[in-house]
RNA sequence: GCAGGCGUCGUCUAGUGGUAGGACGUUGGCCUUCCAAGCCAACAACCCGGGUUCGAAUCCCGGCGCCUGCACCA
């Protein structure tokens, strides 16, 4: 059974199977106007708690990119793999594993091979035992199109957002003025065609992400985070990979006491850790359902040294929600290597070094009169020859394969003295990956309560699940705790009674309240009692009610959702209450 | 993609061959001086396409979607 918060997201309004009018298309889901407003607010409050406070950069990439980035970057090679399904039994199987042992390097062969390989050593289903196999197909999780009316120049959409930053790292370097550490940060949609898409939210082929690139230097002692002291306190749930023979476990710890004991591998680490975790708990998911966990080395993808996963308690067990991951220099280098752009940044020596540096000089007045046209392509092709092999009269094999004989008078040596105070090196990277849809899905689950009214609660039932129908009376009182911070809504103006000018003293409120930059609504509808019911239903997180002493003192009752409680104020402390409760905090500090 | 189950107002559902009923909801009215389910009325549905049949929500086939398992999950 789906979680009640599913029928009441779709009655409501916070989300719904996108194009129902046409059946529908697996995994795409349509926001409405309340998840809208949410997935907004959980975005300004990751801007506000992380991007800003870390001063990270914030950029915005286009979700399509040409072959080559996703060539570079891994993902069109990792996975298109090739799939067989056994005939007799359907089971699908990746060739590449059918074939290992059978041929040096499975991942490379094309599809007709594999079939061809698959007869010719009687490759038997691991399930069934048959050896028969359908034709081999390729799987690809990536969007294809093309760019323009040329069929050959392929577009993909992005299956992460993060290769529009590692893209551009060459401009944000210099952008940051050349310093490191720096983040970039993007959020952003991205896209993976799912076999098959599941539980709603959870796994769709079109997401919200948020991503940080974090930029850092190579050495143990970059590691490391200046603020790590704001969090090592902080208390967490971490699950390490298992070592041999011992099964995963969590443990409750300090990121101290995490690093101390070397279960999370350095500061740097631990740090993005916390920070993750302190956004999230921001964003209502309890600590309880909340816990780290190391990725097995199998588990890990193509680029990752070490990856940490935040993962939150739903129905439907442990859900990653944002992966941490070391990604070493994996990006970076992939992409200098594909594009021939430096991705380089620069370290200040301690001491600068002191170099003998000896460069070959083209003589082109000699290289001109015996080479006349090609004389350029050898004068460069001289440049990059390695000094030392270059004693005398030399052959040099142009492009092409053409040999020319190089005399000495065709080029001179040159010897200086260079003083070097900085050295290239290639950045690593940890990037937390926050998937916005996932994350959204699990405030609105985690946030669900379910109150069973006094009267009918003949057994202790806590705050679990109505037996049947909900959204009615049957199935208990249903409340969404979203945090103030991220409520869609932040306030309700009712009128006691629809009469007697009230509802024009609260339609002034509401006014007042929209001018504070608050998103409020006045409703006049039936009972005072079931308006608090339809909007402690959709999370609004207060209630101001206008009521006949209002006429008299100008003062309303203040209602506050999670506990019921009232208090009097004047309309502007009210709205002064409420715009305090709301506001986004700034966190450089520690903790919660 | 495979196997099994499922698809009825916005939501939860009743309905096994004679063209759909309830509850909640929404809207309007009445009542009501602070915590949903008091009264009256209205609105509103058989996933799509074919087939069988005099007649299909119901039976058959295909598609789409959802759920569970397998596989996949950067």
């Amino acid at each position: 059974m789906a979680h009640p918060i599913v029928s009441l997201a779709k009655r409501r309004g916070f989300y719904w199977p996108a194009f129902e009018i046409y059946q529908g298309v697996g995994g795409l889901y349509d926001l409405g106007p309340l998840g809208a407003r949410l997935q907004q607010e959980l975005v300004d409050l990751w801007r506000s708690t992380y991007v800003l406070p870390e001063g990270f950069l914030e950029v915005d990439t286009p979700t399509l990119g040409p072959e080559v980035l996703f060539r570079a970057s891994g993902h069109l090679g990792e996975f298109a793999d090739l799939l067989v399904c056994c005939r007799s039994c359907q089971e699908p199987f990746r060739a590449d594993h059918l074939l290992e042992g059978v041929h040096p390097n499975p991942e490379a062969l094309p599809a007709p091979e594999v079939d061809g390989l698959l007869v010719q050593h009687k490759v038997r289903c691991p399930r069934c035992g048959a050896s028969s196999f359908d034709p081999a197909r390729p799987f690809n999780l990536m969007f294809q199109s093309n760019f323009g009316p040329i069929p050959g120049r392929f577009a993909y959409l992005r299956p992460e957002t993060a290769q529009g930053i590692f893209a551009n790292f060459p401009a944000l370097y210099r952008l940051h003025r050349k310093r490191l550490p720096f983040g970039v940060a993007q959020v952003g949609r991205a896209y993976r065609n799912e076999i098959s898409p599941r539980q709603g939210l959870l796994r769709l082929r079109e997401f919200g992400q948020m991503e940080v690139e974090y930029f850092h230097g190579p050495t143990p002692a970059d590691k490391d985070h200046p603020r790590f002291g704001e969090i090592a306190a902080d208390l967490t749930s971490l699950v390490p990979a298992p070592a041999a023979g011992t099964p995963a476990a969590p443990v409750a710890v300090t990121f101290q006491q995490a690093v101390d004991r070397h279960i999370v591998a350095h500061r740097l680490i631990a740090y993005h850790l916390a920070r993750v975790q302190q956004f999230l708990l921001r964003a209502g998911i309890p600590a309880e359902r909340l816990r780290f966990r190391q990725h097995e080395a199998d588990e890990m993808a193509h680029y990752a040294l070490d990856c940490w996963d935040a993962e939150v308690l739903l129905e439907a067990g442990w859900v990653e929600v944002v992966g941490i991951a070391d990604r070493g220099c994996f990006d970076l280098e992939q992409h200098q290597k594909a594009s021939g752009i430096s991705m380089e940044a620069e370290r200040i020596l301690a001491e600068p070094r002191e170099e003998e540096v000896t460069e070959v000089i083209p003589n082109f007045a000699t290289l001109g009169p015996s080479f006349k046209g090609k004389a350029k392509a050898i004068g460069e092709a001289l440049r990059s020859l390695d000094h030392a092999v270059l004693a005398g009269p030399i052959t040099l094999t142009l492009e092409g394969g053409e040999e020319v004989v190089i005399r000495s008078d065709h080029f001179s040596l040159s010897t200086r003295k260079e003083r070097r105070t900085v050295e290239p090196f290639l950045p690593h990277v940890v990037e937390p990956s926050f998937g916005l849809s996932r994350i959204l899905y699990c405030v609105l689950e985690t946030c669900y309560q379910v109150e069973v009214s006094p009267s009918e609660s003949d057994a202790e039932q806590g705050t679990s699940e109505p037996e049947d129908g909900e959204g009615s009376a049957a199935g208990g009182y249903v409340r969404l705790r979203l945090p103030p911070v991220i409520a869609p809504t932040k306030v309700g103006v009712f009128p006691l009674m629809d009469r007697d000018g009230l509802t024009e003293l609260a339609l002034q409120a509401e006014r007042r309240a929209i001018a504070e930059g608050l998103s409020a609504f006045v409703d006049t509808s039936q009972s005072i009692g079931r308006r608090y019911a339809r909007a402690d239903e959709v999370g609004v997180p207060f209630c101001i009610t206008i009521d006949y002493q209002t006429k008299e003192d100008g003062t309303v009752t203040l209602r506050h959702r999670d506990t019921r409680t009232q208090e009097r104020h004047s309309i502007v402390d009210a709205l002064l209450a409420v715009a305090a409760a709301v506001r986004k905090p700034v966190s450089f500090g520690r903790g919660t």
